[in-house]
DNA sequence: ATTTCAGTTAAGCATTTGCTTAAATATTTT
DNA sequence: AAAATATTTAAGCAAATGCTTAACTGAAAT
């Protein structure tokens, strides 16, 4: 099987903790590069390469404006892993339903 | 910041699809290594330190029953995945929401 | 006691990753 | 036209990843 590269599978892109607080970061809005890196102690071309990965797998759209580059979210590749994760709910789900059992148990 | 290790990392640890493939089946209940190593084309030490890797973050845990070793699913650590996602999901919510709204408007 | 079975640990290797600095590109300002 | 700004591309590197084969550990069967 073997890993995936980070610029094909969502979840090898969101596995990065920098990408992932780029996505939260543009939940705030559409921005340019430089506003969206500012936070970061990284160089310039780190952060790019990384938009770079999240665009690959569809996770940013780009926009250019002047010579800025609007990067702006879009959250869809996520579903993928909603979904995935969502069959686990269930499972600490019912792990709380039982710890409550147990609790009532108790009483 | 850079990349934590994936054995330290929740995020790291599921985006390796050999590892998630695993924690499928282990959804269907504990089994011996050899038994949940079968369907896969990898040799038995590569599905070993998958497991460990899995072990380290806590999403399994390991018991010994004779020579065998059955592993068992902990989803909890899947919590930090779904509720980072979470606040993913009402953007595409709205989206859905608006092309409903556009769809309304064709009427 | 020795062989077999289930699994891990060790060592080694090719590839990928995330970063850096330096150079290129494109646009805007002067 | 030249200088400044915003960003990417290129080249290179240390560290991490996923795999392999070979050697080990421990329990069970012979």
């Amino acid at each position: 099987m073997g890993r995936l590269p980070a610029n094909t599978d969502v979840f090898a892109a969101i596995a990065d903790p920098t990408r992932r607080s780029l996505l939260d970061r543009l939940r705030e809005g559409e921005q340019p590069v430089k506003q969206l890196a500012a936070p970061f102690e990284m160089s310039m071309p780190a952060i790019s390469q990384h938009l770079n990965v999240l665009c690959e797998v569809g996770l940013v759209t780009q926009r250019r404006v002047g010579r800025q580059r609007f990067y702006r979210l879009n959250p869809e590749p996520l579903k993928q892993v909603a979904d995935w994760v969502a069959y686990y709910e269930r499972f600490w789900q019912d792990k709380l339903a039982s710890l409550g059992d147990y609790l009532e148990e108790d009483l």
